[in-house]
RNA sequence: GCGGGGGUGGCGGAGCGGUCAAACGCGUCAGACUCAAGAUCUGAUCCCUAGUGGGUUCGUCGGUUCAAAUCCGGCCCCCCGCACCA
């Protein structure tokens, strides 16, 4: 395909020219600074990120044509422990992991020889940040983006280090930093956090941290320490559970002595307890034994094989009322020569009333026919009570000061008062049993001195709230997504033990998260091509109080940095220029936490009048009604869509098929689609470029005009308000459409469609921006440099005529009927003749339109009162007045058609002729002659 | 569970009070071109009807209105997010 060549030539002079590298200005022109998130570079992009950039691409370039200085540039993250991940992965061998890169590789190697040393060099992170935005860089070029690439770093880099660091010092001194503890998924083995990617499964089957209410039971042995998720449940206790079967340990726990399962007291280890084993001991030693519980009974100490000693702590606490398994074991003990004695004393305490139970677990057991504590189906019992318990239940007076009260309302008393009477604690396990892909246990460890950014903190929200209001967020429907995350938002950690990016500047042990290390990096684009030659250790945060805040004075930054005052003052003024960033473009996926930072993040460090004002986001790309993924197979990279589409069709099908707030859905069927009407367009603009331009002389060209005008004037409307599609669709696909009518209608169209052809190429050129310029300079544009600098095209209001539309319309109504009438009769006619409306239905028809019902009564005035009556009674009918009809002269339109029937039908036509046998002319109305076929 | 978004023809999807039997595309059918296939072009594609007319449709059940795919309420179903993950 020859677009291949072109599309090469045009980035490549692009790139040499520097068309996208704006400079700051005092002229008049307006600036507009855009970015979309640098990607990740830790492998592949793929067509669907590429909608994102796209779309971004898209605005910039529809910015120039408008007259804006257009700031849009491009950056890679790197931050965070993905990357490190493969690299770890890599250099431990792991097999999946070298075949998927080797996968990744074969999309940019040619030479398969170069790979194996490629994936060697990985096991240095940087390597595979360095290769990967390298490729990415290249993609990007290749799809058309018109980036400012000379600002192009990465998230590792030291200059940009000591930005992070500023923005750190900045929320430092606002208070929004504060530390605490925190839980995460830790590997007890490596002593290592672990996050989603390193888990096995994690992908699918999320694992997420339970916290438990520990209840310390004491006994000759210690405390007996029960771990629950239902503290409330504890009025209800009857008795301990212990598996008699398992290792049990007597240890030291912050100075207290605790009975916990072995595999408990490891997570209690992590979990900031200071733990020393004493003794283990088999479960079976303690039973029998009494334990005061915190309200003061004595409660035995029973055995029980339904407990897991992996999960909690291993020790239960009973409560046969409520807890099926509870009930159930009991039953089961009776019958112990050993305890039987015991438990027979043992009377379910209930202590929540739900409608429809009186001892919910006694009878949900009773009524499922449970066998024994082994029954799979007591989980399904449990499920159900829990359920009812939590959205019904309410606490009876056995529960002192919660009497009365709903179970989903008094969780966190009820702990706060545990924990009061120095009776309880916090022990946190996961959601589920997982292992790491290593194959380690999943357990939970709390981190101490862990930082955390509070969203909560004094007025930052109320703050976000009001300017939330004032921005502009498009599509519209995505606002209330971003309300409700500032509403939930609360303490987030923001450093991490693990990752690449910027080390926190006040504990030099922890990594900046990599979500806070990109929340206000727009403004370092504006500043990176001052600092580039400063070195980063001069990098105060002095110099970025100057340069982004106006704070201090230049001379000062000009002695810390070594940049002369101009230069200093220069790059103020460059901030000053391009901020705010007018407009960022992303996926809606981020509303739950970049982008809600972003806005949060600037508000905490800038003036207001410098925050973000507008975002907008769009929907994934799927392909064939299925998300593309890795393990299926079915992704293909943005590096091939050069190769097997060409940047404009992937471009024009991108914008074109869906709304931003739709999904894409990448059909090659319809792909085709598109690219055959590029191919159409192509070819007419071919045959323009062989023309000279003529004169307008009839009335289709003046349709044609009209038409393009009107379709202009739309499409305008629409790029302004971020409808690409429907921008698109009205100037692409609609007046492909016209263009084809005018092409059977007129004797000359490409004369005349060179007039607008120049018009056509810039208002697509945001979208197809390499055929747009191949034909600008075809066409002679290229005198005035590229299309993509080109001034947008303003419709003239005055060519658009609705009459010359209408009477098309009426040509192709006509020809519509014949059509119909002739796949009825079932054979071809040697004649057509066509009779048009009698004057007085068009004065009845206008009468309509002007009195609406009120026209009835002036079907006296009529020939034939009666038809008349008819004839206005229909037209009242179908509320003609709404289209605000205007008379055709049918007769000389249908004359001008004359030839497009004749080529359509192989027939003479003839109009109003008196030769009529079948009576038709009676039938004739306005728009809608009557016809006989002969 | 909480929060958000949706359910339209054989399919993907526009439409979001009247010009709607519903854009555009895919698929299917017919015709043209071709030795033929493919591509391309032209047309048809809810049902009835030598025509501009009638009938039944937009998850489901009701309601508001002269008028509803479009507004309101109930119900059913599907998708997405819920934090330390980029």
């Amino acid at each position: 395909m020859k677009w291949k060549e072109y599309e090469a030539k045009w980035q490549q002079r692009w790139d040499e020219a520097g068309v996208f590298v704006p400079q700051v200005e005092d002229s008049k022109r307006p600036k507009f600074f855009v970015t979309v998130p640098y990607p990740y570079t830790s492998g592949a992009l793929h067509i669907g990120h590429g909608r994102t950039f796209t779309t971004g691409d898209v605005v910039a370039r529809f910015k120039r044509h408008r007259g804006f200085n257009v700031l849009f540039p491009m950056a890679f993250h790197i931050s965070g422990s993905p990357i490190l991940s493969i690299s770890d992965k890599i250099a431990h061998e792991d097999v999946k992991t070298i075949n998927l890169y080797k996968r990744y590789l074969e999309i940019y190697e040619k030479d398969l020889e170069k790979i194996d040393g490629i994936i060697e060099s990985f096991k240095d992170p940087e390597k595979v940040a360095e290769y990967f935005a390298g490729k990415i860089n290249l993609d990007f070029k290749s799809v058309g983006y018109s980036i400012d690439w000379t600002r192009q770093f990465d998230t590792g880099q030291p200059h940009y280090n000591k930005f992070i660091e500023w923005q750190f010092h900045k929320f430092k001194e606002t208070g929004i930093l504060v530390k605490g503890s925190h839980p995460i998924l830790w590997s007890l083995k490596n002593s290592q956090p672990l996050g989603e990617d390193d888990i096995s499964d994690g992908d699918v089957d999320k694992v997420s941290i339970s916290e438990f209410t520990l209840i310390k039971f004491e006994g000759e042995d210690g405390f007996f320490v029960a771990a629950t998720l239902r503290p409330e449940t504890l009025f209800g206790a009857t008795n301990l559970w212990i598996n008699p079967d398992v290792h049990y340990v007597v240890a030291d726990v912050n100075g207290e002595r605790w009975v916990v399962s072995e595999e408990a007291v490891g997570k209690l280890g992590v979990q900031g307890g200071s733990v020393k084993v004493v003794k283990k001991e088999r479960g079976r030693v303690f039973l029998g034994k009494t334990v005061s519980d915190p309200l003061g009974r004595q409660l035995p100490v029973l055995p029980a094989g339904f407990v897991d000693p992996d999960n909690g702590t291993g020790v239960v606490y009973s409560v046969p009322a409520h807890a099926p398994y509870d009930y159930q074991a009991l039953v089961d003990l009776k019958r112990d020569a050993k305890f039987g004695p015991v438990v027979s004393e043992i009377e379910p305490v209930v202590i929540i009333s739900i409608p429809g139970y009186e001892v919910p677990a006694r009878e949900i057991c009773e009524r499922m026919g449970i066998r024994d504590q082994r029954d799979s189906r007591l989980e399904e019992a449990t499920q159900e009570i829990y359920k009812a318990e939590f959205y019904t239940g309410v606490l009876n007076d056995k529960c002192e000061r919660f009497s009365g009260m709903l179970i989903q309302n008094i969780k966190d008393e009820v702990k706060k008062w545990l924990k009061q009477k120095g009776a309880s604690g916090v022990f946190y396990e996961t959601s589920r049993k997982a292992v790491s892909r290593g194959g380690d246990k999943v357990v939970v460890a709390v981190l101490d001195n862990q930082w955390f950014i509070d969203y909560n903190h004094d007025k930052w929200k109320a703050k976000t709230r009001k300017h939330l209001a004032k921005m502009v967020i498009l599509p519209e429907k995505f606002r209330k997504l971003f309300e409700n995350t500032v509403e939930w938002l609360d303490k987030r950690p923001c450093a991490r033990r693990r990752g690449l990016g910027t080390r926190f500047p006040f504990d030099k042990e922890w990594v900046i998260e990599s979500l806070s290390d990109s929340t206000i990096y727009m403004a370092f684009y504006v500043l990176i091509p001052y600092l580039q030659g400063v070195a980063p250790e001069k990098l105060k945060p002095e110099v970025f109080d100057f340069l982004l805040l106006g704070e201090g004075d230049a001379e000062k930054v000009a002695k810390l940095t070594g940049l002369s005052v101009e230069k200093v003052n220069e790059a103020r003024k460059a901030f000053e220029y391009w901020y705010p960033n007018d407009l960022r473009h992303t996926a809606p996926a981020h509303i739950g936490n970049h982008l809600t930072f972003f806005i949060m993040h600037h508000l905490a460090i800038f003036p207001e009048k410098l925050a973000p004002p507008c975002i907008t986001l769009n929907e994934m790309l799927i392909r064939e009604g299925a998300k593309m993924s890795k393990s299926k197979g079915n992704v293909i990279p943005l590096n091939h869509v050069k190769e097997k589409y060409g940047a404009d069709l992937y471009r024009m099908y991108v914008v074109s098929s869906a709304d931003l707030d739709t999904v894409v859905d990448w059909r090659e069927k319809d792909v085709g689609a598109v690219q055959r009407k590029l191919e159409k367009f192509v070819e007419i603009m071919d045959r323009c470029s062989e023309t000279t331009e003529r004169e307008v002389v009839n009335e289709i060209d003046r349709w044609m005009l009209s038409r393009f005008n009107r379709s202009l004037k739309v499409c305008t409307e629409n790029m302004e308000a971020f409808r690409f599609r429907e921008a698109v669709v009205e100037m692409f696909f609609k007046l492909l459409n016209d263009v084809r009518w005018f092409e059977r209608r007129s004797e000359e169209p490409y004369g005349l469609l060179r007039k607008i052809a120049k018009d056509w190429l810039v208002s697509l050129a945001p979208v197809i921006p390499h055929t747009a310029e191949e034909y600008w300079e075809k066409l002679g544009g290229g005198e005035s440099g590229f299309v993509s600098l080109a001034k947008w095209p303003e419709a003239n209001e005055k060519i658009i005529n609705s009459g010359i539309e209408k009477s098309e319309d009426f040509v192709q109504g006509v020809m519509e009927d014949i059509r119909s009438m002739i796949k009825m009769a079932g054979h071809q006619p040697g004649r057509i003749y066509l009779y048009t409306a009698e004057d007085w239905k068009w004065k009845a028809l206008e009468l309509v339109v002007k009195e609406k019902q009120g026209a009835l009564k002036h079907a006296r005035t009529f020939k034939d009162p009666a038809e008349a009556a008819k004839t206005l009674a229909s037209f009242v009918k179908n509320r003609v007045w709404e289209n605000g009809i205007e008379r055709l002269d049918e007769a000389s339109i249908i004359a001008g058609a004359e030839k497009i029937l004749k080529e359509e039908f192989g027939a003479e036509v003839v109009v109003n002729d008196n030769h009529d046998p079948m009576n038709k002319k009676g039938k004739a109305m306005p728009f809608r002659p009557a016809v006989y076929l002969e």
